[in-house]
DNA sequence: ATGGCGGCTCGCAGCCGA
């Protein structure tokens, strides 16, 4: 089982590369973000031939999340937008998973955390107010005590070790409240992924397009995985792909990738565990 | 300090992203 999360800032500028990565990597399920693109226009047709069903939340110009899955995969949406927070802007799409030999569903997430623009904005207060509403709703729905993976552009670098190192710690994306928003998903008991496994330093998911960034990897981690205790024990790697980042008109951000034991592999060692 | 790049739009300039 291979989920993945990409900010392909606009799913029709990017569909060209969307077409080439998902052709190689193969996920299972990959979570879009910035598709830029209402509903109507989302180009469903090209997603169904490379073999993928999708759930759509999209709006013009703005915003706008997808979860594509593996055609034969059975799954089901659950949410579209965060329950009980009213917003007109399109960043969180939720969907149920039936795996093979699975008894509870798994449920995958989508979103797309508000960018803030500057420390003490409107914005800000709004990214705050969403990432509050966002964390209430797992709470609420218990989603820690349940196989659950929140993946997304989280706009977020978690760490000072998750920025370049001349990038602001109180500035925007790396602020105490930021910060402090993020830890607060942590203390519901979801885990980072990446964090999991040993990485190369100054591993990045993001960065601007201008200043040949990229070149020098002046960049920033703010994609990230979230999973819950009950996936903990399936995790078996969480990498950056970078490779779409070199690739002619990329997008800014790069696709991080999570591989799961499969639900029959994980039974079975269950099994043996017990024994 | 600014803008730099790239995507978008009732578009040729301005907004937004991070």
């Amino acid at each position: 089982m291979k989920l993945a999360t990409w900010n392909v800032n606009s799913i029709t500028a990017r569909l060209p590369h969307l077409q080439r990565w998902l052709a190689g990597a193969r996920p299972d399920v990959l979570a879009l973000q910035e598709l830029k693109c209402p509903v109507e226009k989302f180009p469903a047709q090209a997603i169904a031939e490379l073999g993928y069903t999708a759930a759509v939340h999209g709006q013009k110009t703005y915003n706008g999340v997808a979860l594509l899955v593996r055609a034969g995969l059975p799954w089901r949406e659950v949410a579209r937008g965060v329950p009980e927070f009213d917003d007109e802007q399109a960043r969180l799409v939720v969907a149920e998973l039936d795996e093979p030999g699975s008894e509870a569903p798994l449920i995958v997430a989508s979103a797309y955390f508000p960018n803030g623009q500057a420390v003490g904005s409107d914005k800000f207060a709004y990214k705050l107010g969403w990432i509050d509403a966002l964390a209430s709703w797992i709470e609420r729905e218990r989603l820690a005590e349940r196989p659950f993976v929140l993946m997304g552009d989280f706009n977020i670098a978690p760490a000072p070790e998750d920025t370049h190192p001349d990038w602001p710690q109180d500035g925007i994306l790396a602020s105490p409240p930021e910060r402090a928003a993020f830890a607060r998903l942590l203390s519901l008991g979801l885990v980072d992924a990446f964090r999991r496994f040993p990485q190369p330093p100054q591993s990045y998911s993001w960065w601007d397009y201008r200043q040949g960034a990229f070149r020098r990897n002046l960049g920033l981690r703010i994609d990230h995985i979230l999973v819950s205790p009950a996936v903990l024990p399936r995790l078996r790697a969480c990498t950056i792909d970078v490779e779409p980042r070199r690739w002619e008109r990329p997008s800014d951000h790069a696709p991080v990738v999570l591989e799961l034991a499969p639900m029959e592999q994980f039974n079975a060692m269950a099994q043996r565990a017990i024994i």
